[in-house]
DNA sequence: CTGTTAGCGCGTTCAT
DNA sequence: ATGAACGCGCTAACAG
């Protein structure tokens, strides 16, 4: 592939005229940049972007650590930060963990590797710790999706525990007593505080709670099925059933569906996360919204930032989920 | 960030030695590996990917342009090709082109200037004259979803007209008479392919058509909507319809729900694309499967031989989709 | 306005 | 086994 030189050469000037032209430099005469435009047309000159970035000390190139870019959630994720990134001359180098600590770990050095200025990264399988340390050797590096209280600051995370405490509430208010919930039997924060929004809310309601209301399963939508089977084998007389996510929801409403029994007249389903597949299920997902764009934007606004030097903005940077009224969820009218 | 030189200086080696261990050169002691390891962690040195990618004149990179990968097909997609990629040794870079001429063009431009040495381009806003342009260029470029006669051997593309057909004649072979059709209005190939498919169908099979039967909209879940309800002002007597992709089908059920039909009861009907949301829908929706990870698969290899010099094995590049039935039609049994 | 030159960080001869 | 030196392609002084 032709280089700088071949272009200096062709054209009869100098690689620094060369240069000029190619970033478009005041002090470059007309003569010159016709001669090189035509030289590297016709050499099918292209700039090295590694000589580029070498030279420059700066790869114009922020990464994102994502989970699965297959998952429409973190397709979303991806698309916000990619606009905004894009607005600001950046483009995105995408690593994908897969949730193993080991997969986290290599693409996050990959991205430093590449000398990324601004990280946003999504990690559920490093620890605390790791990250952390990464932050410190990152000026940039945002967390997504994550509190930790030492870089608190660099965090941009939902509130779950509310999340699941509104959406349980939504369901005590349209006068529920029994509700099961459907939660995922991954071992990461949001589980956790998923279902402690749950608990919390029959707690402050007075109403009974157990552990045999609760059943478990991946959060996709075989887990949901399997947790709604074991939830309808149990034989408890729930009304309504608050679940960790939508994928975990579809797979309830399906084995529902088989067993004749129709939501929301028979039984009410919230779900949560208000990802695509909500509004294409049957009756469509009451759910809680995660606002994954906007917390995404703002997230890869302060990385920016971070990365140049700006002190970050005390501002919000721990989200509360809104609900989604949709009709799977039997309201009192 | 430390450098090479850096960490030399603190082993006390010379830069040499620290690339030998950097790189498990053969010929290093025991003592350097040691030496150089210390320094390189007490100075948290990373590598620099482009200094690297410049001397060893390849970025270890593969480039993708997808139209959009918030969507999940896309998702899909890259997903499949970051598989095979990373177990080659290579990462992705990722341009979304949102369909656009200037936006792919200017992608494509980025993943060259990247010297990615392999290309996996899924473009339908640039021209066929542009994509053989770029394929001359870069050796190891493979087009994908998309069938450019020129270069066929480096295309892996779905055969949308049989696809088509395959659904039509499902409906038909099931006694649909009165078989309508919710068309895009997008104007791409694929487009006029399917619609071609569905009119063949109803040719061979003796049945009368009519520009009448058929409706346009966006290829998505709003675009579904208005084509439906179109189709159901005109009071024509349908048993059946086949859509351009299961989004448009998705909107198409969410209206004639609203308007108390029941699928399949009332009327069938059949999507394309087999996408996530086709097991969601309700009644699950019975679709034409797209192989997109085969395919992205099949081209990421052929990419990347290509990209080595290795001639194209002249195998199958034109795929076919294939019939999924799930419960949206109404079969004879 | 233009050309010469140094150097970005690294891998690799070629001596030693 | 090790180090000095060159060059990958490019930008930015600097001198003219």
């Amino acid at each position: 592939m032709a280089t700088i030189k071949d272009v200096a050469k062709e054209a009869q000037v100098s690689i620094a005229t060369v240069s000029r032209v190619i970033n478009k430099s005041p002090k470059a005469s007309q003569t010159s940049i016709e001669a090189v435009t035509l030289a590297m047309k016709k050499l099918g000159y292209r700039p090295n972007a590694a000589a580029r970035a070498l030279v420059n000390q700066s790869s114009q190139a922020m990464g994102v650590l994502v989970g699965d870019v297959s998952d429409p959630f973190f397709g979303a994720m991806v698309k916000a930060i990619d606009t905004v990134a894009t607005a600001q001359g950046k483009h995105l180098l995408i690593g994908n963990g897969f949730h193993s600590a080991q997969k986290e770990r290599e693409a996050i050095e990959l991205l430093i590797h590449h000398r990324c200025e601004a990280l946003v990264i999504h990690s559920k399988g490093l620890s605390n710790e790791e990250l952390i340390e990464f932050s410190k050797e990152i000026q940039g590096m945002v967390i997504i999706n994550r509190f930790i209280p030492e870089i608190a600051e660099r965090c941009i995370a939902l509130d779950n525990i509310k999340g699941s405490y509104t959406a349980t509430e939504f369901l005590i208010k349209n006068g529920h007593k029994h509700i099961g919930y459907i939660c995922s039997n991954h071992d990461i924060e949001d589980t956790e505080h998923r279902k402690q929004g749950y608990l919390q809310a029959l707690k402050d309601y007075g109403l009974p709670y157990s552990e045999n209301y609760i059943d478990y399963g991946l959060p996709n939508e075989a887990g949901g099925e399997e947790a709604m089977t074991n939830l309808l084998t149990k034989g408890l007389p729930l009304t309504a059933i608050a679940t960790y996510n939508d994928y975990m929801a579809a797979g309830c409403l399906s084995v529902l569906d088989e067993n004749g029994i129709h939501a929301p007249h028979d039984i009410s389903i919230v779900g949560y996360d208000n990802t695509i597949i909500s509004r294409y299920l049957h009756p469509k997902l009451t759910t809680m919204h995660y606002p994954i764009q906007l917390m995404a934007e703002k997230a890869t606004l302060l990385a920016l930032s971070l990365a140049n030097n700006q002190l970050a903005k005390a501002e919000t940077s721990m989200y509360v989920p809104t609900l989604v009224k949709r009709l799977s969820v039997k309201t009192l009218d």
